[in-house]
DNA sequence: CTTGGAGATAAAATCGATTATTTGAGTCAG
DNA sequence: CTGACTCAAATAATCGATTTTATCTCCAAG
């Protein structure tokens, strides 16, 4: 397990909370499991008291379940939920694109473009997930970013957090993910040509397509 | 300052962090200020551990800022902030609104004129303020209640309670206010002769007039 | 005057130890 | 056996003290 360094400047807190945050995301903890709090500090060689903020803070998040007397343990992953969060995604992602299409300037442009190509280059094979993962987000949040509402960004990327735990335990799927791959430019394309209806539309089928991918988490079960 | 009495089976950080959430809502911190949590842990009376990891969960929330080294302050109140948290309001609630009055059964009627005659029989007015205000945010999370999404009335709770900041600093509109508790009763009406439409677009003014409510909150300064 | 820095003060963050609660094993009555 | 109870162990929550960092004050140099 990999575990950034810890960095000038930083709280404890905030520190654990990112790492803990990226963990939870990648999969390290079994869904519905109860986080042992004294085996995460030993881990993560940290105090108690910026652990259990970062874990009060996760559990406000929602990555995480809190219950009073009984600690904090993972969600368990439900099919209902990830439909929900799915579908919560169309509805919240084709809005903001709508209105990043409306309002985004020339510099949205530059980066949108910027970004796509930084996520075709990144590589998503073996070691380097993560960097492609990076990737990935960056993209999807640069694409919404001009849509004028900081509580849509602020759900959206919540929900983003919430898929991602169902699709990075999903198998890989290669012939869905040159589609979804290919989806990216597309959606440059159709946002630089301020396609409005295209666009929405395809946004709208670039997550359905990922929710199929991101069912194949509940396939070994 | 009115503080819950201590319950049994309750956690200390549970505890205060209802009594620290009620309290911002109430307007009791200024907004923008930033507060002393030595100051916090003597007013209630309570350890820093647990007052620590309910200002953790609060700033995740969103009603609370956490800078790190610096604590942790109010945010302000900012015009465009509140046009944006009205505009998801009116987005998300009409969402959901729709989905409730398709997916609601006669259970869900019988609440709903339940929790709108409870809402008609408290009283406004002095001291009874605060459960006016409870009853007022039961009607309107019961009207949306059986919408099918949990994170959709997640995600409208959360700005029921930023909205909330701005409406109850705001002057008190008696005219307005009697238009609102007419549409309370509208409201009921529409939804249990499932008249998706015009439900839609009465939430929908019901909201935009709370707005221009909500607006006075900055007529002083 | 203004700026920049040293030292003192205040505040935030963290630690280590203690207390309270839950969980689990073992025992016994029905 | 099953269920209910007791006690011990494990774990969560909390406290009080310490450490770290920011902020304030004052003084001196430009």
């Amino acid at each position: 397990m990999k575990i950034t360094d810890k960095k000038e400047g930083v709280t404890a807190s905030s520190w654990i909370y990112d790492n803990l945050r990226q963990d939870l995301l990648r999969g390290r903890f079994a869904a519905g499991e109860k986080l042992a709090i004294s085996a995460l500090k030993n881990h993560y060689d940290i105090g108690l008291s910026p652990l259990r903020e970062a874990l009060n803070r996760l559990a406000a998040y929602g990555l995480l379940l809190q219950e009073d007397q009984r600690g904090f343990r993972v969600p368990r992953l439900d099919q209902e939920e990830l439909h929900d969060i799915t579908d919560m995604r169309r509805e919240l992602e084709g809005m903001a694109l709508e209105r990043a299409i409306v309002h985004g300037d020339a510099e949205w442009e530059s980066e949108l473009l910027a970004s796509a190509h930084r996520l075709k280059r990144a590589d998503a094979s073996q070691d380097k997930v993560e960097e492609w993962e990076q990737m990935h987000t960056r993209f999807h949040r640069t694409l919404v970013a001009p849509c004028g509402s900081v509580w849509l960004l602020r759900f959206i990327e919540q929900l983003h957090d919430q898929f991602d735990r169902y699709r990075r335990l999903a198998p890989s799927a290669p012939e869905v993910r040159r589609v979804l791959d290919a989806q990216h430019d597309e959606l440059v394309d159709l946002a630089l040509a301020r396609e409005v209806k295209a666009a929405k539309a395809l946004i709208d089928d670039h997550i359905y397509r990922s929710y199929k991918v991101a069912l194949g988490s509940f396939s070994r079960e």
